[in-house]
DNA sequence: ATTGTATATTGCAATATTACGATAGAAGTA
DNA sequence: TACTTCTATCGTAATATTGCAATATACAAT
């Protein structure tokens, strides 16, 4: 086997894992936390940041971008890679109503 | 390789690597959801709540329990699962705090 | 045109993940 | 005790991920 069984989840359910999945490398979390720390998305040395080849970050990069998690413009000779706002904030709101969820339940089990 | 490369990161990004990881399976979700849905953290029956066989759902419980997302305790013949609120909650914040970030430096590239 | 710089793609080896049948252990019930 | 139920573990097959060297592509500058 080895190939997830997407069919039989939800698609919020699916969305959510693949969202997590795309942040589940320490080097994806260091790209993101990157892209923030320099206000305006520079392009480019990402790859200088990193503790990693620059095929490696190539394709770490891709994953992101296929998780809708960050965008690439090409300006000129480099490229300029920016997050995608809305997407961070669908994860980041996911996981605060559960929170919430689960705190209004207060549940006083184990 | 196929061997993550943890020792170059943070601490912190491995955990929040670490975390991401284990959310990122759509039956892991749906393992959290359920959990949540039903409020007192009733035992056993996550078996069939999800479409995968019974040692299929018992590894995925596992993976939670090592991330720290969940915890079992033996009641009896079943075994009473529920969430740690606490590392649910870190995650939350961490992703919340990652956009508000965003938000502020109101970046107007691309 | 040639050279340099930035990024992507290819190909491959090492390792990890996903899934499940078979089986084992532990606790309850007849 | 024998039987059932619940969960974990083992073993294994299929597939995915990670990482990088080598190479390709695209643009810029000389």
């Amino acid at each position: 086997m080895g190939a997830t069984k997407t069919d039989h989840f939800t698609n919020k359910q699916n969305s959510i894992a693949m969202l997590a999945k795309a942040l589940g490398h320490p080097a994806r979390i260091a790209i993101l936390e990157y892209l923030i720390k320099v206000d305006t998305c520079i392009c480019g040395d990402i790859v200088n940041e990193l503790p990693l080849a620059q095929p490696t970050v190539s394709q770490h990069l891709k994953e992101l971008k296929n998780a809708g998690l960050i965008k690439g413009d090409i300006e000129g000779n480099s490229i300029c890679y920016c997050i995608e706002e809305k997407v961070l904030d669908k994860i980041g709101e996911y996981f605060k109503t559960l929170s919430s969820k689960l705190a209004i339940k207060n549940s006083k089990c184990c």
